[in-house]
DNA sequence: TGATTTTGTTATCAAATGATAAGTAAAAGA
DNA sequence: TCTTTTACTTATCATTTGATAACAAAATCA
């Protein structure tokens, strides 16, 4: 196994990822919110309750930056804080109901065109793309 | 198979590949170009030479954001533009030398990287991964 | 030939993002 | 208790990015 080319169609597959990425969720995000806002939410969608903190390290984002946009997305009432009763410095977020259903609205328009994606694929397909994530998961991008 | 919950596999494994490449690839970029450009000057390299128009088109920029960031790249010697002999409106773009070697270095840092994320597979995992790789990228990102 | 389309440029503006300094309050450690 | 560390906030500034209007030149079309 050439090492070499196997990078090379790594590379290529990453930018295959990203673009269909882009085209199933282009204009999937509300508008009320710029991309880093929406980033978040994503993470906080599928991680809550976090702290800032952890945002920010996950995010790549610096505590004022993350905390300003947090900010943004509680006066939006996207998202809620509730402050730790153990460690009065933290602060839990999760998303309000208007956030879980917003997320919700995203996540269904993002699965429709999902869905659409793999319509044509066979029971057997399936099977190979189900067990094709589980090698590069594991593998890969561990 | 479970639609549903192939969607939920396949969105945690984009988030999984869209977090590797952020390892691999941060600060293998150039400091003097910014995130927007480091990406046209990846265009650039695998598809060269290339308009001003497929650029736009494939990184979803505007026309003048493009030719804006292209003359910014031009000014820092990185790219240069050849004017088409047919069609006198059109202009190729293509790295220059100084391009190709900041490219070439960004792509040896994160080629050496990603030596190392699998410097610990067995034959059987590359082989394993290369044909994952195949199958996604023609039944799932294509 | 004259109108329209294509390809790209320049200028300008606003919003989003990133970076940094300075500060608060609570917890933890000596 | 006093100091240090942690978690987070506020304020400010520069840069990057996105959007739009107005333009120019070449090609195509009618």
């Amino acid at each position: 196994m050439d090492k070499e080319a196997l990078f090379l169609k790594c590379v290529s597959f990453t930018t295959s990822v990203h673009r269909v990425t882009h085209e199933l969720t282009k204009n999937a995000k509300s508008d009320s919110v710029t991309p880093v806002q929406y980033n978040m939410l994503e993470y906080i969608t599928v991680s809550q309750p976090v702290t800032l903190s952890e945002i920010s390290d996950c995010q790549h984002m610096s505590m004022p930056n993350t905390s300003r946009e947090l900010k943004k997305l509680s006066e939006k009432k996207l998202i809620e804080k509730i402050s730790d009763t153990e460690d009065r410095r933290k602060q839990y977020i999760r998303l309000t109901k208007d956030g879980e259903t917003m997320m919700n609205e995203s996540f269904a328009c993002v699965e429709s065109r999902f869905l659409q994606r793999i319509q044509n694929a066979s029971k057997e397909d399936l099977a190979d793309i189900d067990h094709a994530l589980d090698i590069l998961q594991t593998k890969l991008f561990y």
